[in-house]
Parts: C-alpha cells; structure tokens; sequence
DNA sequence: TTGGTTGTTCGTTC
DNA sequence: TGAACGAACAACCA
C-alpha cells in the first residue's frame, strides 16, 4: 500500500531515467482512471519528478503536473527504449508489488502507457481506484507534509481535533503522506494509544508522536518502502522495499512487543486494521 | 463463498 | 455550521 515513503522511492528511481524524455504519444486503456484531456502533454518533456503525499507528479513545465494516486494497488513501470537486439535495458518498478513488476508490458492491470522518446511508462492498477490527472486538485487541498513542518505546527494541527488520533494522522487534509502502515508505527514510537483523541495528548505525547512520525516516515524512504510479505519473488529479485522487516507493530498481531512488555493487540478502528501495545502505549 | 483488506469520496448523523 | 462517522468503491485472496 504505497504511502509517502513508497512513492518518493518510486519518484527518485524515476526521476533518475526519465528526466529529460520527450512524451511522444500515450494511450489510455481504462478512460475511468484519467481525469481530464491529457494531449496538452504531447512533444514536452520531462522538467522533473515530484510528489506531494502519496501523489506522484511528473512535472512537464508551468502550470503541466501529471498527477497519478496508486491509492491501493497502484504501480508504475518505467521500461528504458530497447536496443538494437530487443532487450529491456532497464526497468523501474515501483508501487503495490505484483507479478505485473516482472511480467511482461503492456499486463492484464495496465490502464495508462505514456510513450516518451527515451522509453515507456506503464501506469497499472489491479482494481480501479487510483487515478491520473494533470493539476490535481487533490494536492491543492492537502495538508503540509511531515518533514515540513516544526512541532510547533504539528500540535496546532492536533490540538483542536476530538478523534481519535491515528485516524487525524491519516487524514490527508490535516498533514499528508501518512497511511495506515506508518501511523500505527508513529502511535507506538510516540507511546501513543491510537484510539486517544488528538486534543487529549499530554505535551510529552505530542513531542513524541511528532518525532515517530519523522522517524518512520524517515525509515521507510532508507528502506525503500515495504513490501506486501506475500510477494516473497519480488525480494528474491531485490525489487521490493524493506521497511516491513523494520515494523514497529504493524502486522505484529499476538506478538511480543518490541519493549519487551506486552503483546501486541489488533482492533478496527475507523473500519482499518490497528495494532498497538497495551502495555507501552497508553 | 463470503469477508477482510486498502485510501479517498460522499452522504448522513451528531 | 462544521465536525465526525460510516458506507461505498474494485478486485483479489484466504
């Protein structure tokens, strides 16, 4: 489930290949997930790759952001033009881990193919949630993003709020990036109960959550993102991330505690799966 | 076969 | 009036 660290992964390994390609022609495939007429894009060429949240944008230029949302099982695959002999020279594969990063391109999940001179972008989604537009207003009503912004900010943003405080770390209008992996993990490195209202935290809590959300937030970009365990080819080929070797609690349902106190407990909360320790979280 | 899973939207309730 | 809540969306897998 890709969230901030695992889009800026996919946004620096593309950023790497495609700056500099001049689109050429695209074709969509599934017109449900393309907002908008994209031709305004034809012949200019990639400035830079940025991201802001979990939203991809290739920057073609002023007022030219190609948004894309991977929302749950998104991806993107960047093949390099081939040579002369007809093979890849290199693929980019980032976002919801699937066969679809090993198989061949076009897949049965491809919905968008952008065609630049220096090679092709694959845009595949297994089900039909994520979506591509050119100047989202999505990102135009996001909230700042973590690394953004002082403590200071991160309690006025908090500190008026009566929910609970995992699902305001999720809310992409408060602060933007966090998903539901990284805040059950910011919960427990700020010993944080997830079901505390955001208004409730004690000043030491506040402090704390802040730092763990930084602190995940950081270990998931070092780790390059995490990977469904269930795709265990993909690590085999080094293609996935590694963050979920590092979890704090999440998807450590009966486990001990990594304090060494506790078990850790799942409970639902806003209808999404929450783990945390009784014991250390309070 | 049904239910669980996920991020965001949107309609409803407080 | 605004905040909070919860169902819906799509498709896969256990």
């Amino acid at each position: 489930m890709p969230e901030l660290p695992e889009i800026e992964t996919v946004r620096l390994q593309l950023e790497r290949v495609i700056k500099g390609a001049e689109l050429q022609g695209f074709k969509v495939i599934s017109p449900k997930i393309v907002r908008g007429n994209l031709d305004v894009l034809k012949y200019k060429s990639v400035k830079s790759v940025k991201r802001r949240g979990k939203v991809l944008l290739i920057d073609f230029g002023p007022g030219l952001l190609l948004g894309f949302h991977f929302k749950m099982t998104g991806q993107l695959i960047y093949e390099k033009i081939q040579d002369s002999r007809f093979k890849v020279q290199e693929r980019i594969v980032g976002g919801h881990p699937t066969e679809d990063f090993v198989g061949p391109m076009p897949g049965k999940h491809t919905r968008a193919i952008f065609n630049f001179d220096k090679g092709t972008l694959y845009f595949n989604d297994q089900r039909l949630f994520g979506w591509i537009e050119i100047n989202p207003k999505f990102v135009e009503d996001l909230g700042p993003e973590p690394f953004e912004i002082d403590e200071d900010r991160f309690l006025k943003l908090l500190v008026k709020l009566k929910r609970p405080i995992k699902l305001v770390l999720m809310e992409q209008g408060i602060i933007s990036g966090i998903g539901n992996i990284y805040a059950n993990d910011a919960c427990w490195e700020g010993k944080v109960n997830p079901r505390r209202l955001a208004n409730t935290l004690t000043a030491k809590q506040y402090h704390d959550l802040f730092e763990g959300v930084i602190k995940v937030l950081r270990d998931g970009i070092k780790y390059g993102g995490a990977t469904a365990a269930d795709a265990k080819y993909i690590d085999l080929r080094g293609l996935g991330g590694h963050y979920q070797d590092h979890f704090r609690v999440y998807g450590r349902e009966g486990e001990e505690c990594l304090r060494g106190d506790g078990i850790v407990n799942k409970f639902v909360l806003g209808g999404r799966g929450t783990y945390y320790c009784p014991k250390c979280q309070k």
